[in-house]
DNA sequence: ACATCGTTATGTCAGTTTGGCATAACGTGG
DNA sequence: CCACGTTATGCCAAACTGACATAACGATGT
């Protein structure tokens, strides 16, 4: 038995950001494509593309600069703005993943 | 926009508890039925049956005592693991919608 | 001029999960 | 032995998810 948690944002019920998301639009930013990035997340491109979609659509922001064709096919880039969102959600969950896993030790004990 | 956070046990791979689960648990301990405590979290008795064998299943133990007929028709009580279970996580959860709450507000500010 | 290539963009569909209604079973009290 | 409110369970539509297939795109090299 295992503990887990989550943090997200929501905008009129609907989830803008999470761990999982976040992660995503990391791997983007690093791998520079949102195929690389979603086999690196270990899902379909369709899964990354909309969950990419979904997110922008709700926050109304542009969290990506995407580019079809061209050299390599083209590309995926965060914006000035996903890099943020990504750094001020980062600092929202720090260290709580640590603190519920000692506290789940300190009262179910060894499983 | 706003935050949100849970925290949830699991057992290969299945949830096992949750914020949410713990909540109907506490509602069953108040209202003394299952069908008092569905209403109470704003869903079915079908819903709340259904996670309730879920969690029983999954955990291999008897959370709750629960007799049909009789008098009012019968009743469900917390069994005294299944008080167990729901302090113990809350205590695991204790204070974090609050952290979570406050550097949202700092990193996001007003919405 | 145009074929190539890897990417984004989109359609579609089966499988799974969820929500909700309906109904049966139950057993004590009147 | 009927009434009542509860647990127990069947069933189905709707929503969500995962997966595959395919089209569109456009700079580059030939």
């Amino acid at each position: 038995m295992q503990v887990r948690s989550n943090v997200w944002l929501e905008r009129e019920g609907k989830v803008v950001l999470s761990e999982w998301r976040v992660a995503l639009l990391e791997a983007i930013d690093t791998t520079g494509s949102i195929n690389a990035a979603a086999a690196r997340q270990g899902v379909h491109f369709r899964v990354a593309w909309r969950k990419l979609r979904e997110m922008e659509d709700r926050l109304g922001v542009k969290l990506t600069e995407r580019r079809v064709g061209g050299p390599h096919g083209g590309g995926t880039r965060l914006t000035a703005a996903g890099r943020a969102y990504v750094r001020k959600f980062r600092v929202c969950l720090a260290g709580l993943k640590e603190t519920v896993n000692k506290r789940f030790k300190e009262q179910f004990g060894r499983w």
